[in-house]
DNA sequence: ATCTTGACTTCGG
DNA sequence: TCCGAAGCCAAGA
């Protein structure tokens, strides 16, 4: 596998019990612009068998974006670290997590793109 | 170099 | 809230 995604799952290895990330945040940790694609392609191929805590990666807004039958294990394991899932999602505001040092290329957003995003997150908890 | 393929995100209707 | 379209990115073929 390349360079990049052992990148994305270094970070993914740190993700404690109880806690999520989204593609996009760990896009962001790694200094990519808009890779949320990207991290989502290197998650597809996320090698197997290295307890790697995959399921805590989700989409935006804390969605479960997979589709069965690994939707529902991902469900199954994040219940099983005490994380709830009501109608697909997870409550990010609770559970997200960042890293206490991330990547240098890491920008904070801007004030207008984290007005969006509080917009964004108070419609999706409605 | 070009095109396709996703475990993505955001916006508009 | 749900759906489709458009934008984006890197790996593979």
């Amino acid at each position: 596998m390349s360079s990049r995604f052992g990148a994305v799952y270094e970070l993914v290895k740190k993700i404690p019990r109880g806690r999520v990330i989204t593609y996009s945040g760990i896009a962001r940790l790694l200094g990519w612009k808009n890779g949320a694609r990207t991290v989502g392609w290197a998650m597809h191929h996320c090698p197997a068998g290295r307890g790697l805590p995959w399921h805590r990666v989700l989409g935006a807004g804390g969605r479960i974006l997979l589709r069965e039958p690994t939707g529902l294990l991902q469900v199954r394991l994040l219940e099983s670290e005490g994380i709830a899932v009501s109608l697909g999602r997870v409550d990010l505001a609770r559970r997200n997590w960042t890293p206490k040092n991330p990547h240098p290329a890491a920008r904070k957003p801007s004030r207008a793109r984290r007005a969006r995003r509080n917009a964004i997150a108070r419609s999706s908890r409605r």
